[in-house]
DNA sequence: CCGTAAATGTCGTCG
DNA sequence: CGACGACGTTTACGG
């Protein structure tokens, strides 16, 4: 059974230490951040600059102690302000110690269950467009699967050309050398296999890199630059199951 | 010369609706989330759950542009109550629109600037502690260099082994394929330097996951898993510079 | 639960 | 500025 958490998000502002460790070790000197708890247990601490990335976090599951400081009390760090210390620890080990020394500002709101993201324009649509209009990559192509699985994981497509030669076609949004090495392992192991072999490629991107496009050109893959604002355009959605 | 931003830091909690479009088009309905304003100009939407990853955000540099609801207009979402609309846009065109239709919590607190984070990472750790003990991967063996310059990037140990040939190591915290294919390349390079060639293949890791392993050792590559509190252990500080 | 691939990845570093 | 690799990557998806 899942855990139940309170819907809750507290925002302190104070000023503070950090150390975690766990992956790596980190320390922060005393400052004045801003500390998320959210409703899951997991925090967040943030600076005002950098981006969304917080300077240091716990993902949940994860527990929170929370110690005040005798009165007297001298801190490590920063003189004799101590207020109290959190201790954040993930069943792994690692573990967030936070210092506070300072409270500026402590609030809880209750947020409620968020109905979350719906997204567009992400590699699986692009898959899914292509899936439907195998024709783009040349007349008379048909498409055999999606996800056409081997030993190494799925193939994004598997289609025939004209002449029924079988052509393995890897998706990406932003095609890079990793993707051009993924589809060459792909075509590596499909070519062993008699009832398909030989095996084209297709390395086929909204977006291709210049070195991607020089190594995938140099073991024989053609490179296709997709039109998503094109493909979504041609795509009827009266053909589509869902 | 950076522009130089107030340092400030705005929390304000608001049912809103957001829409992101740039790299992909996404959409958050109606709900109460916390919206951060970075001094830095950053934006992020957050949430009750999830770790530390918004649910949408623009990163600096970015313009916020904030546009009152006149009296009696009516949102596109979620009826008759919209506040004021926020259009954050970044120069790539991407763009952030978050309709606000309820503030529940508004501050803004300057935090000054952050004296930064200290680190201490595993991986470079590791290289350090094997360069340190290359007998452990066998008996005789020296380095000949760390992070070994070749055109595509550095090799993070050379080594010879007891009969002096070369041998090419990467290390990792873990061994997944990239680092294999990584590891392929700059052995393809350096086998093509007569001075060096045969040069062998080492994929040392922390922890080596079974495709990597399957992989590499069909490219006659070996696989030797590190023990790091053992080559911590073995370590002599003595013999350290810092 | 494990393993792999995607990500609005972000963030350094180096050429 | 672009390319590349590391990341406490996180997150989604499939077996």
């Amino acid at each position: 059974m899942r855990a139940r958490y309170p819907h809750r998000m507290r925002i302190l502002v104070a000023r503070c230490t950090v150390d975690y460790s766990g992956r790596l070790v980190a320390h922060l000197p005393q400052a004045v951040r801003v500390i998320m708890v959210k409703g899951d247990g997991s925090v967040l601490i943030h600076s005002e600059a950098g981006s969304y990335k917080p300077l240091n976090w716990m993902s949940p599951p994860c527990t929170i102690r929370v110690v005040s400081a005798p009165a007297g009390d001298v801190a490590e760090e920063g003189g004799d302000d101590l207020v109290e210390t959190w201790t954040v620890e993930a069943k792994s080990g690692d573990r967030l110690v936070i210092s506070v020394h300072e409270v500026i500002h402590d609030a809880t709101h209750d947020l409620g269950v968020d109905p979350g993201l719906v997204k567009d324009g992400v590699e699986s649509h692009l898959q899914r467009l292509l899936a439907e209009q195998v024709a783009v990559l040349g007349d008379g192509w048909t498409l055999v699967r999606r996800e056409y699985p081997t030993a190494i994981g799925p193939v994004d497509l598997l289609c025939r050309d004209a002449t029924g030669r079988s052509v393995a076609v890897e998706i990406k949004r932003r095609g890079e050398i990793d993707g051009v090495e993924q589809l060459t392992r792909y075509l590596e192991l499909l070519n062993r296999d008699p009832l398909l072999a030989p095996v084209d490629g297709i390395f086929a991107a909204q977006e291709i890199k210049p070195q991607a496009r020089v190594l995938a050109e140099d073991r024989g893959i053609r490179c296709v630059v997709l039109d998503y604002e094109a493909l979504k355009g041609t795509d009827d959605p009266g053909l589509r199951l869902f």
